[in-house]
DNA sequence: GGCGGTTTTGACAATCATTATCGATAAGCG
DNA sequence: CGCTTATCGATAATGATTGTCAAAACCGCC
């Protein structure tokens, strides 16, 4: 049986007032800032079963995992700001139907897809142009 | 200055003759299994190395590295068997022209991404399908 | 409210890929 | 051939993640 826990919900909320992507670690930090006393075994457990319910959407970087809470059950994607770090959710219905057929035409059953698009947004990009006004 | 070692060449014609995506490790052992006194952390440097020259493609999966070799200086993604690994570079202009589309209209700048899918090939497919058949 | 069976927690050890260290080796050049 | 220095390789170090297991928390039930 499931059962209910502070402790998840605790991550769960935590990761939602994220901004954007977050490692396990540092959510963990994050929670015992706020006083909480959980342990970091717990977080890794409560994000991976996160993750496995639909709750968080969870990619790979520098062979660590960041996490981030998305609406539940809808498929979609992200585009992210790889210097600060702001995620956009985006919906990628023609890389769907793209990525079904050409697993089709090799061949390919069960096709899933990892797609995610790393930028510069807006506010970086003019802060990086401007030689002048060092952040 | 950048020197030529048979070390190098070992790692570039292994990673050439290896069918799909390989770790770092595995790759080292095949090459000690033909016979290399190659040492471990020189198959990272050289796939490093090989990576960032272009000669390389690499993935992330379950916190390790994989490594393909693949044409030099051409952009392309990959569909992979997520059963016995076999890699089909495929190209994906529109969807190239999608991710630079979302990009712009979020004032998002140097757009990279990220595409690669995996599903089941029509090989391991027929196999999973037969119960009675095991392999 | 109290009880029992089970799940979950949490501190710590263990694991595993990757990276750093550093003396030894050998590539390239004159 | 000898010198300079990039590269190698064995091993230690690192750091994220997972396993372990006794103690505590949760839930349905009485």
């Amino acid at each position: 049986m499931k059962r209910n826990t502070w402790q998840r919900e605790a991550v769960r909320t935590a990761l939602t007032t994220s901004e954007g992507f977050v490692s396990a670690q540092v959510l963990h930090s994050h929670l015992r800032d706020q006083g909480s006393p959980i342990g970091l075994a717990t977080v890794y457990r409560a994000l991976s079963s996160l993750e496995s319910e639909g709750e968080a959407d969870t990619l790979q970087q520098d062979g660590e995992s960041l996490y981030r809470a998305c609406t539940p059950g809808t498929h979609h994607h992200h585009l992210i700001c790889r210097t600060c770090g702001k995620t956009v959710e985006i919906s990628a219905d023609p890389v769907e139907s793209w990525a079904q057929k050409v697993a089709a035409e090799n061949g390919f059953t069960q096709a899933e897809h990892v797609v995610d698009v790393f930028g510069t947004c807006a506010e970086c990009s003019a802060a990086l142009a401007e030689p002048g006004r060092v952040v």
